[in-house]
RNA sequence: GCCUCGCUAGCUCAGUUGGCAGAGCAGCUGACUCUUAAUCAGCGGGUCCAAGGUUCGAGUCCUUGGCGGGGCACCA
């Protein structure tokens, strides 16, 4: 055990010997720091001045001590609370009870005080306490004072610490808190319902993915977890919800990287009676109102690249889009081929829209850096969309890419069960051994009810927080990022 | 799974050619009633990620392993 916690307990029994709590219990009628100097705004408080108490002037205030300097009988404290940092002035003279408290606090402890506003010589916003309270000791030292808590590794395992030691880390999930706040609001305000679907899915859909396992003792029956909330959110459809929307934590048991965490967040919606052109208005609405409104611009800085979120956002077509960047038509398979075998590719084992869509993430997606619509994809890999039926080949699908990133992905979707049925047995070759193309044959069922014509999105909540915040690892935007070996099997 | 970089005090980091383990902050003691990364004086604090190996001698070189960052693969 280091010097330092040992030192802490000691303080913490002589706290006892006084007769105080260490931990305390319910602190009332707080003011929380921010609205404590916006009340300070309206008073005129001189340099060196301590107003008189009153209703207007005197305020109970809670937060964790990050900085003190203290003089013999004065003390000045920073304390943080979850709307930033306030001063408090604390005088052997006009805390004569918690004086002794006072002078056993550390850095990291939690206090709650009562005191009245004032200014110092050098003009800074204080709250003279006249009671201290403490209400929680820390036992562990804060890390360093100026550097904050930096190494990578610990701000995941001890978020916590994160937390209260780097305001801009509590901002990012401050952020991320009003951006979902923002996609509820644009979605109830066009008419749509929150629902829950299953995590825990029999059979597991809507994505080409692989999924994790598990069982259920008592039904003795293998169940996986969603890998997408798709297929339930299209029954609500056949059910006549019409407008539905769920914030699903997807699960998939694949790598790990600065773009891609075990489990993720897809903010998913589907709108009976529309299409996927109605699902381009969603996007643009949620996220670059969001930048607009909760970031407060709609040109925001991704490391070193600016990203302008003015709307309309392009609408390029897919079949465009490779032959720009491609340099050949997708329909010359001779060539896409080739050019597959140039990439070390291993094309002999993929259907032709596979080869396709290898060339085109690796020419047309590295290049999509403003917000873009890439739209009517190759049918063949858009098991779940609608045709275009002025083109069969081509399937009513969008993507939205941001930074060179997926961030969202639409349909028309699909509500013909036989080309359904069809296109679950069609397994393409070269998406993996699991495909999204699992026959599900209630969702089959369904279908055969009706479903209505239908857009239906995926937008990955991770990543626009990171695009908004300008995150460069998905592991900064999730509260508690999984890390390896901290089971008991470990 | 592969490649690569990193891991030194509570935190942030130095550590030369292989030759006594260092600094700042934090902590402890003392001074100090207007500081704000307070200041000044003094003091204490190490499983150098782990285990082996080479060597008279390893934080440093070698091997294996652990954990983390980045890249590849996979994928959204």
């Amino acid at each position: 055990m280091s010097d330092q916690i040992t030192d802490r307990i000691a303080k913490l029994e002589k706290i006892r010997e006084l007769g105080v709590d260490p931990y305390g219990s319910r602190f009332t009628d707080v003011t929380a720091n921010a609205a404590i100097a916006a009340a300070a705004e309206k008073l005129t408080i001189e340099s060196g001045q301590i107003l008189d108490a009153g209703p207007e002037t005197t305020f109970r205030a809670a937060g964790r001590v990050t900085l003190h300097r203290i003089f013999g009988n004065l003390m000045f404290m920073t304390v943080r609370d979850r709307t930033g940092d306030l001063q408090f002035g604390l005088s052997k003279k006009m805390v004569t009870e918690g004086w002794k408290v006072a002078k056993l606090l550390d850095l990291g402890d939690i206090v709650g005080v009562e005191g009245t506003l004032g200014r110092t010589k050098t003009g800074e916003l204080t709250l003279w306490c006249t009671s201290l309270t403490l209400l929680s000791k820390a036992l562990r030292p804060p890390p360093e004072k100026f550097h904050g808590l930096t190494d990578v590794e610990a701000r995941y395992r001890r978020r916590y610490v994160d937390l209260f030691a780097n305001p801009e880390s509590r901002d990012v999930f401050i952020k991320r808190a009003k951006i979902i706040d923002y996609a509820r609001a644009v979605l109830h305000r066009r008419g749509f319902l929150e629902v829950e679907t299953p995590v825990l899915q029999p059979i597991y859909g809507g994505a080409a993915a692989r999924p994790f396992t598990t069982h259920h003792n008592t039904l003795d029956m293998d169940l996986f977890l969603r890998i997408s909330p798709e297929l339930y959110l299209k029954r609500c459809l056949v059910g006549g919800l019409e407008r539905v929307y769920e914030f699903s934590r997807n699960f998939r048991n694949e790598g790990i990287s600065p773009r891609h965490n075990p489990e993720f967040t897809l903010l998913e919606l589907y709108q009976a009676y529309g299409d996927y052109h109605d699902m381009m208005d969603v996007c643009e609405d949620f996220i670059a109102g969001a930048a607009r409104d909760v970031i407060g611009t709609n040109k925001i800085m991704f490391g070193d690249q600016e990203i302008d979120y003015t709307t309309p956002w392009p609408r390029m077509k897919y079949v465009d889009l490779f032959a720009e960047h491609v340099g050949f038509p997708l329909t010359d398979i001779a060539k896409v081929r080739q050019r597959a075998r140039e990439l070390k590719l291993e094309e002999t084992k993929m259907d032709d829209a596979v080869v396709v869509n290898a060339l085109f993430e690796h020419h047309v997606e590295p290049k999509l850096v403003n917000p873009t619509f890439v739209i009517d994809y190759p049918a063949p890999i858009c098991p779940l969309t609608k045709r275009d039926p002025a083109d069969p080949n081509f399937a009513l699908r969008f993507e939205l890419f941001i930074n060179r990133m997926e961030i969202g992905n639409a349909y028309s979707e699909l509500n013909d069960p036989a080309v359904q049925r069809e296109t679950f047995s069609n397994q393409l070759r070269g998406e993996g051994d699991e495909t999204m193309a699992v026959m599900d044959e209630d969702y089959v069922e369904a279908l055969e009810y009706g479903m209505p014509p239908a857009g239906g999105l995926g937008i990955g909540i991770d990543r626009v927080v990171m695009l908004l915040t300008g995150s460069k690892s998905i592991r900064d935007v999730i509260l508690f990022p999984l890390q390896r070996g901290q089971g008991p099997g470990t």
